[in-house]
Order: C-alpha cells, then sequence, then structure tokens
DNA sequence: CGCGATTTGTGCGTGTCTTCACAAGCGCTT
DNA sequence: AAGCGCTTGTGAAGACACGCACAAATCGCG
C-alpha cells in the first residue's frame, strides 16, 4: 500500500527529524501511548517509565521502548520520558498539529452517533461536513451541522479541504461515495460499510467491521470451547467434517 | 493472550479436523473470505477461484489459498472451490454454527446505533440483553428489547449463556463492565471505550476505537503531504522539533 | 486415451515484527 | 568524585507473515 516511491523524493537520508519512516505497527500503537501519556498529564505526571507507558498501553516495553526510539525520541535513562515532550513529539509526528477536516457521509443510524460524538474534536479532527442521499435527511441539522445531498460531496470536499471522508452508508453505495471523495481530493478514507473499496493509488483506506470483530472473538470462543470440552460429546467438536463430503447439511440448526 | 495450555490438552496432534491451530492474520481474514463467497452464492456462483476471491477480499491469491489450505479445506485443482462447500467450513471453524449471545452494555449515543444494526443477526450472532447503569434508560425497549439495569449484568450474563460482551460505555466506566461481564461468565469482549482492559487469562478482548483509526490516517495523510511538499520550504518538514520547543505552528498549508 | 489448459497447494526466500538481554547513560547519594 | 541503582536504547535471535513461482492435480476435448 505505501511501497510506491514518487520519484520525487530520491531516497535522501534527511538528518532533520523531518518525517522517520515508522513501521506500520508502530504507528498503530503510537495512538495509544498518546491517549495514555495525556491521562498522565492530566493527572499531574511530568515524567513516565517505559515499564509504566507500556503498561498502560498494554504492550511489552521493551516494544514501547523501541516505538519510540524510532521517532528519535529521547528519554533520559534512569529517570524515564518527559511526559509533555513525548505528547509533543507523537502528535507531531501523527500529523495532529493541524486539525484535520473529516466529511461524514451516510448520516443514518451509525452516522448519528458518529455525527454526535465528541472524541472527534477532543482528539484533533473537526466534523466539517455531513452528507447523505436520502431527501429526507438533506437539510436536517445535527450538532450544528445542515446534511447536504451526496451530489455535492466532490465540490465541498475540495472547497472545504476535506482530509479524511468517514463512510457510513450501506455497503451497496460505499463504492460510489468512496469515488466520489476522491474526485474531491480526499486521499484518507475510514469505511464502516461491510465491503472493501477499490481506490487509486496513494489512497488509504482503513475499515472497521463489527461483524469481523465479533466473528474473530466467536473463533476463539470455539476454540475455547473445543478445548475444554474434548473428553466430552457436548458442543460442535466433534462432527469430523470429513472434507470431500457434500457440503449440504449443515444440521447444526441454525434457525435464520 | 493465547498462549496459555492448560493442562487438559496435553499437545495430542489430533488427527480428525477439530479445530486446526489458525495463524491469528489468517483468523482475521477469515470472516472478509466469508462475506465475498456469502455475496457469490446469493448470485448464484457455485464455484470460485483462488484469484477471482482473493480479488474480491482484497488479498493476494496466495494469501488466500494459503489461508484455505491451513484449514484443511480443499478446492478442486483446474476448478477453483466450491462456495456452498467453503462457507460451511469457515463458518464452522470461526464457530457460526451455532447462533451466539451478545450482551450489549451502554445503550447510549453509540449503543443506541449498534442495537439497531441488523448486521448483527445476519452474520450469526443475537443481541440477547441490552444493560445500561442511567435509571432513565433502564427499561426503555429497543427492538423488542428491554433495557436493563447493569447490577443484574452479571446473573444474567449466566443465565443466558452470554457468549460475548460489547462494551458502548464511557471510558471510566469499560473496566468495570468488563469485571462485571467477566463475573457472568463472558469470556470474549468487543470494546468501543477508548481504555486498555485488564482482564483475566483466558478472556479476549477486541477493541474498537475510531479515533485510533483516524490518528492513524492522520499519519500518513502528513507523511503524504511531507513528501510531496519536500523542495519547498513550506509544510512543517524543516522545523527541526528542537525537542524542547513546544509544538505550536501547525501553518501548514494542505494544497490539497 | 492422451494432452493441454487451468488452478490448487506449498516450499522457500524475504521482510517485518516481537522479545530478550544487556551495555551505556543518568542522577542521586555518600 | 566515585559508586550504585535505575532506566533507556538497541543488537541479535526467534517467530510470524507475505508472496513468488512451480509442481501436482483435475477437467474437458479431440
Ligand atoms: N448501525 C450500526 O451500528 C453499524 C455498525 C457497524 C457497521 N455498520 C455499517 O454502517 C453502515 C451504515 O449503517 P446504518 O445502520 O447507519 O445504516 P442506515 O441505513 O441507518 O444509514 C445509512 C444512511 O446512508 C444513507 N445513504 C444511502 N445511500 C447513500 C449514498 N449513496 N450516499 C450517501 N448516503 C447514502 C441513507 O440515506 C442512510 O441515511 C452500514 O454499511 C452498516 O453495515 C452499522
Ligand atoms: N458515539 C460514537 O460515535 C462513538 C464512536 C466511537 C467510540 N465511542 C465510544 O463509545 C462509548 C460510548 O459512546 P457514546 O457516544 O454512546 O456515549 P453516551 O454517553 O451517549 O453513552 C454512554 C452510555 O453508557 C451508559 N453508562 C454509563 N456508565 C455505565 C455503566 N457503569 N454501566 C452501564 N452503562 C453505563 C450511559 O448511561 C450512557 O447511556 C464511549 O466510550 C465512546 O468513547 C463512541
Amino acid at each position: 500500500m505505501s511501497q510506491h516511491r514518487p520519484p520525487g523524493a530520491p531516497e535522501r537520508p534527511v538528518a532533520v527529524p523531518a518525517l522517520p519512516d515508522l513501521p506500520e505497527a508502530t504507528v498503530a500503537r503510537l495512538p495509544e501511548y498518546l491517549r495514555a501519556l495525556h491521562n498522565l498529564a492530566e493527572n499531574g505526571h511530568e515524567t513516565v517509565s517505559s515499564e509504566w507507558l507500556a503498561g498502560a498501553a498494554g504492550v511489552n516495553s521493551a516494544k514501547l521502548r523501541k516505538d519510540l526510539s524510532h521517532l528519535g525520541s529521547y528519554g533520559t535513562r534512569g529517570v524515564g520520558y518527559d511526559v509533555a515532550l513525548l505528547i509533543d513529539q507523537i502528535e507531531y509526528v501523527l500529523g495532529l498539529t493541524q486539525r484535520r477536516s473529516v466529511a461524514l457521509v451516510g448520516v443514518g443510524n451509525l452516522g448519528h452517533a458518529l455525527a454526535g460524538y465528541d472524541g472527534f474534536a477532543t482528539r484533533g479532527f473537526r466534523i466539517a461536513a455531513l452528507f447523505d442521499a436520502d431527501p429526507v435527511r438533506v437539510g436536517e441539522e445535527i450538532n450544528g451541522l445542515v446534511v447536504r445531498h451526496v451530489d455535492e460531496l466532490s465540490r465541498v470536499a475540495t472547497e472545504e479541504s476535506i482530509a479524511i471522508g468517514v463512510i457510513a452508508t450501506p455497503a451497496a453505495a460505499a463504492q460510489r461515495v468512496a469515488d466520489r471523495l476522491v474526485a474531491g481530493g480526499v486521499t484518507s478514507i475510514l469505511n464502516f460499510a461491510p465491503c472493501v473499496l477499490t481506490v487509486p493509488d496513494g489512497v488509504d483506506v482503513r475499515k472497521v467491521d463489527l461483524a469481523i470483530e465479533l466473528q474473530i472473538l466467536s473463533f476463539h470462543e470455539h476454540r475455547k470451547a473445543s478445548r475444554t470440552a474434548l473428553p466430552a460429546v457436548g458442543e460442535a467438536a466433534l462432527p469430523p467434517l470429513p472434507g470431500s463430503l457434500a457440503a449440504t447439511n449443515p444440521q447444526e440448526a441454525i434457525g435464520t
């Protein structure tokens, strides 16, 4: 996804801490550290050890130190990290020093909840526009914002310099919406619809899918159950699932 | 997280395809395959090639084949995979052959959206109970379910054999709720609150955090911007971030 | 019945991520 | 000023994941 090297940046090992090439895994953890740090700051702590911070973020302390070392941040040996400094560094690297504008598309069940969520504002984002296709919803005012028609999406996205688009429409409409976002110059999309989006190179898509999370949990449930229930015949662990047998007959009684 | 080996199952390489030890990465992709397969089935397709299915799921075809090979599923060389058979196999492995009961705790902004979401039912889950702490909300009926008081959580969870708990309360209450879920025998938790939960061994927690997703996107936005704006002096690529300096000065100019 | 077209299953090289373990650095105390 | 305890930063090894490329298997057709 981020493998392309635009010929404009010919591999110059810039010495200044412009933007280090962080491992994706590290990037995904930085926000967690950031939240823990904010909690610490609110409670008046000025320094924190890697051990403590790692605990608060739920990770191994060596991993945390390596993560932080990647962004060149210097803690002090024997003491720990300066909380305020670390917050500034992480926020800088994550690009949170400028408040990014978010467009929310699809003001239905989920969209309403998102529109009313204060977690946007408190974490460096600003909902700049709401869109929907339903004429009934267009014009509705939510949290001081008027819902606009999705036909205006591309134009408004350009005008308002929307940085991130959030898709909360049914899956059937998601690709169309994504296309419009891209047409409006949006290069980052957060997709709540259960479908795979196709976007040009250079556009990042992240997906949040409740059902997938539940199914992953279900797998572990299933495995736990089959472990503890090995001796007994209960649970669905024994049906040998002969592999070559016909596909029919999942006789385990789903209602649906 | 799943490192513990309960002494009941002493490493016996069971020959029957009880439950293969799937790599986590594979488990996370299976639900995606499953959805693509359901789409195919609805459209009347009976077989599908790895290439096609991989495209629909947005992954490499070799990866898909390896994933499927892990669960012992057999496609037919020269033909592809039997759609219906594959659906059954994946659903079996994910433990979706039995409908799992879900308890939703915190019926606020987000909780309402979740409670009204039909994606639960269509993907093998059943919302069995709703809980909240606010006396105003307790007693409210949503989608045929009456909101109960969170004090009943542990008891009801046990009685109704709740398999998965979904936490949609403010972060401050999440740990307490998690404790009650665990007390009620729940061993899988999906947490929407922005905080780290501490749970006993054997309990799985997955977290969905909107703000983290946005911040990851923000990072990539930032990096894209700094790449294209290298020649100029604009953008925040040059300020050497002296380490002790404040983080102000968001004077960046997105050119879109 | 054999052959070519097609597609699966997988061995293997490569890269990324994680974790351990420890030297180097820092500050406090004596 | 030297010693000591504590914590960071990182080398190295292992675990995991990815994707290429190809042999093996199957089908359809002549
Ligand atoms: N409700 C939830 O809790 C929940 C949870 C997880 C995922 N999701 C997913 O989020 C999406 C939205 O869910 P929901 O429950 O809010 O559905 P919803 O039907 O309540 O809302 C969808 C909204 O999108 C609008 N819409 C439809 N087509 C559009 C288009 N082309 N352009 C702009 N807007 C359009 C509709 O008018 C409607 O207002 C779905 O894909 C759903 O699967 C929902
Ligand atoms: N609203 C969103 O779109 C959104 C998006 C992402 C994450 N979240 C997170 O989801 C959580 C809920 O968000 P929300 O917007 O629905 O908040 P909300 O305040 O609207 O709802 C929270 C609900 O939890 C209930 N509650 C409080 N303490 C409780 C307890 N101890 N036991 C049971 N219930 C309790 C409250 O009565 C309220 O009904 C928050 O942690 C929030 O950060 C929300």
